[in-house]
DNA sequence: TCAAGCTCCGTAAACGTTTACGACAATAAG
DNA sequence: CTTATTGTCGTAAACGTTTACGGAGCTTGA
């Protein structure tokens, strides 16, 4: 008999892993991998012996070797850039995205991680280099443009993938956006039954696509009201606290005449921003001006309370994760969404910073 | 001679990976992993058509494959709590800090990863299985507690790593932190040189271990002055735009002789909520009572402009990756920094609110 | 001319898993 | 008593790389 061969523990120690594991227990490495993963052909005794002993070893299957052979990696990928967006929303926004969708990985055993392109490096390389060495099997891709390459690339590589944000490019791929227009309709229709005629929105600088689904149900919505529209009421700014501060200077910079009496924000990090310019500018939101924004911590403590638009950030991030999974092989029994393009649903708190409009306008 | 043993290219398409190039290129795949990995023993003009053809097919080597083979990942992970931290300091701390990292890591053709360890499960067995698995080469851990535990653990698994932030846990493992006694003693020397006598400090709620390390420094600092320490002056808040408020709130509803006349704060998300805290009970920042703070995109736009502590996260994020692959074998060569247990240099940017303490006083 | 030393490249063995396949025993069916 | 069938397990071949080793051709020096 040749020596070693799966000996009592003789020499234990000098083998690792599954195969340091197999020769424990003395039986073969290919019924410790079937124990371990849930096969059904092993006996239940045996796989009791299996489980125990590699908790008490401390034994997790090594990630390369399992991913050489299954040819999946168990691991979905976040993809962010980091400068443009995630000053924007926030870091309140993505790590509650992120919560949702680690909800969902965890009961399949997936990993979230979350991969950073450089404000350096081109996003389309990045994202190739990522397909190309395997590294996910599946991805969410955020701050979607509106023209976005990204999306071709990832449906003609056949790449498991779900964009936060919808784009003018349509691969028929899955995705999940903010309810702007919920927020558009409701904003307007709540502040035009107060009076209100001048509304002002808030429009983003950069290439996403949300700015024109906003702008265009505001104009829808205040076509059904019968108001004009005036693009001198859309303001474009940064996407955060000094951006919103900007657009209320600029706001009471406006003759009384030609300034909106109102406005809606449709990002959660402007809020307070814009309701301290007002207030450096000399007017008040809530007393002789409206505001509509989205809710977030930091809109908690003002004052007045905002009137905001609440969405459970938590649960975009299941969805979004639930939809993806949906469109993975190995995965989608669990979740006949087939390919799911909606819209989160939305939810109004009512405040006290949609005051009426002036009554001399 | 055996039916598509290299051919030229008569049956290219059926073989993927290097494999194919080779084919392709009719060499050994031996040749082309040299060639593409940089060896020394492969001609110059074959390294020029390997290259050019891994190009021209978009050839990446397999993430799995070469992990497998090489034992090592290419990857180093920074991972973050969910919930506490990221809240605290906010996106602009974390994503300039990743920026950092990342300019490093590209240095190298390292990739970095951001693993979030959600609210829900245990930092301790999510770190355990990401080592486990050999998901990582290299290790930045943030929110380092007083005592931690991933400390101990990462240094007995031999895992390189490296702790942003001080704990009294210690093995001798290299740690990179902000330099809370840098501004404890340039806050309190400036303020008390400008008269103050009673300086208000915020410390978090949680386990971190950067409050005790200011406070200490701050005492020192007092005593160095002449300063008795009171410690109705220490303010617990959340690290947040809302815990600034609060304290904001709370040290106006303090009769104004046990009233702190000035404040130092450490975390760049609260002034804002500071300033409005104060303006909203009555109190004047820079006129009545004086901040200093730490310097951020948000703390710009704050009138009276804040005094405050400039560090470059950028820079910390570049002197964490570095002294993180100066632990590593394979880099330790380009990095001959020991282990490296500093903290990142401090400027003080002259603003308008740290006021002259009250006459009165 | 022979040995020794280069330069370049092909061969094949790893790395740690998973899984198709077949083997063996025990049981059921005929 | 055969023949299927079922339950359990061992064997070995993948997965796509990297790299130690050796060999072929060429140059150099004696």
């Amino acid at each position: 008999m040749p020596e070693g061969a799966r000996g009592e523990g003789r020499n234990v120690g000098v083998m690792k892993g599954i195969r340091r594991l197999a020769q424990e227990l003395d039986i073969s490495i290919g019924t410790v991998s079937r124990a371990l993963n849930g096969k059904p052909d092993v006996n239940e005794q045996t796989r009791q012996r299996v489980l125990e002993a590699a908790a008490a070893m401390g034994y997790v299957p090594n990630q390369a070797g399992r991913a050489l052979r299954k040819g999946s990696t168990g691991v979905i990928g976040f993809m962010m850039q980091s400068g443009s967006q995630i000053t924007g929303e926030g870091d309140v926004f993505f790590m509650s995205v992120f919560d949702g969708v680690q909800t969902v990985c965890a009961r399949h055993q997936l990993d979230l991680v979350v991969l950073l392109c450089s404000s350096e490096d081109d996003p389309d390389a990045y994202l190739q280099r990522v397909v190309d060495r395997g590294f996910v099997d599946g991805l969410i891709i955020s701050a979607t443009k509106r023209h976005d390459h990204r999306i071709d690339f990832l449906s003609q590589r056949g790449v498991p993938f779900i964009a936060l944000g919808r784009s003018l490019t349509d691969a028929g791929h899955p995705w999940f956006d903010l309810d702007f227009e919920g927020m558009a309709e409701l904003g307007v229709d709540r502040l035009a039954a107060k009076g209100h005629r001048r509304i002002g929105i808030f429009a983003p600088m950069d290439d996403t696509n949300l700015g024109y689904i906003f702008i265009e149900h505001y104009r829808l919505a205040l076509e059904r009201h019968g108001i004009a529209f005036d693009p001198d009421l859309i303001f474009r700014a940064h996407p955060n606290d000094r951006g919103g501060h900007q657009i209320g200077e600029n706001i009471a910079a406006m003759p009384p005449g030609k300034r909106p009496t109102a406005f809606i924000l449709t990002n959660e990090m402007m809020t307070v921003g814009l309701y301290r310019g007002l207030y450096d500018s000399g007017l008040h939101p809530g007393k002789d001006f409206a505001v509509m924004g989205r809710d977030s911590p930091q809109a908690h403590y003002l004052t007045p309370k905002l009137t905001c638009f609440h969405l459970s950030l938590r649960n975009l991030g299941i969805a979004l994760a639930e939809s993806l999974l949906a469109t993975m092989p190995d995965f989608a029994a669990d979740y006949p969404l087939g390919v799911v393009r909606k819209v989160l649903p939305l939810e109004l708190i009512e405040g006290d910073s949609d005051c009426p409009a002036p009554s001399g306008n």
